[in-house]
DNA sequence: TCGATAGTACACTGATCTGTGAAGTCGGGA
DNA sequence: TCCCGACTTCACAGATCAGTGTACTATCGA
């Protein structure tokens, strides 16, 4: 569904989407204003309105367009890894946010942007997905208690991808994941 | 010392500051105006800028004003917590962010502000401090191996405290905490 | 050849942004 | 009495904000 979404995006609107997820995602939201995003992507800002109707609008796409991506990376991942599978999710983090030092881009537009936003829905929908695809590996690979293990997967796994934005660097998302991988074992 | 500082704040900077920690926190710093604080704080922006300098420094107070909050929080319940006194850094960030449900002010702050700002250090500074004194108590109150169960327990509880803002609740706060509890005993 | 679609060029609105300059008010301490 | 520090009032600068109106061009499929 989403691949047939991003097949229907014209020229311009993947250049602008390009641009906006670069830009959003290095210095924020809110700092940054539809003109840049405009000269960014070689288009004019007619034509970003146009293709989107509103900064709000590009927002919730930008953030679409990261969670496809995120999802996109996981499956591939997914395919041929060992397990317990659930592991992956560490190494996706780590590749989303590569190298820029930024962190998780979910939870910085959920940190900056109202709850009543309609972008900050997708977020949340974004992490309840993580959140049900770790309960589901780990019980399909075989535990105990795949909630109460996978409810404390994802908060290690959340509290190293809030990190990561602060370090700068993945050391600690490589931390949390050996903490993990002794939690499934 | 950071008591000594606060003696020093004129009337009015004072209620620059409360309205300015107010607005920043609920609103998010870039979206909050000056022009806003000074009329809900009931001063000019005149005083504003002769108390602060500019926007960068009133960040910078805002962020240091939370931080010595939360360490006198902090220091009022472990005097007479129970053991293993580590779960009280649960506590200190759930009634921190009571009840606006909008999270982690420092995590917000660095979701939003560039590596470069000024504010992007006191907030790295306060996770240290934070991780520092969870080693300490973990290491006082007898712990095997400090240095891994208290990098547990951080990212336990910085995971937690991550999504109070997405959720708008302390339930994973609370979960959180009776998981790390379990790592305690 | 026609018409739709995608895009450019560019000026413009009205609001808001951070920050400053200059002059004046007021109370308390030396 | 005189002065200083805190604060007000208000106008202003220059930039940037989201978003629109109008007229034009280039491409492509039916």
């Amino acid at each position: 569904m989403s691949e047939e979404n991003r097949q229907k995006l014209t020229v311009g609107a993947l250049k602008i989407l390009a641009a906006a997820s670069e830009l959003f995602y290095q210095r924020g939201i809110t700092a940054v204003g539809v003109d840049t995003i405009a000269v960014h992507s070689g288009v004019t800002k007619r034509t970003l309105y146009d293709r989107f109707g509103s900064k709000d609008a590009l927002v919730v796409a930008y953030l679409q367009h990261r969670h496809d991506d995120w999802w996109a990376r996981w499956h591939a991942r997914i395919a041929d890894a060992p397990r317990p599978r659930a592991l992956t999710a560490f190494d996706s983090y780590a590749e989303d946010a590569h190298p820029s030092g930024r962190g998780c881009a979910f939870l910085n537009a959920a940190a900056e942007l109202p709850p009543s936003h309609p972008g900050f829905a997708v977020v949340r929908d974004h992490k309840q997905e993580v959140r049900d695809r770790l309960h589901a590996l780990i019980a399909e690979d075989g535990n105990g208690a795949p909630s109460a293990v996978a409810e404390h997967v994802f908060l290690l796994l959340e509290g190293a991808v809030a990190h990561q934005g602060i370090d700068g660097s993945g050391a600690r998302l490589a931390t949390a994941r050996r903490l993990a991988a002794q939690l499934l074992s």
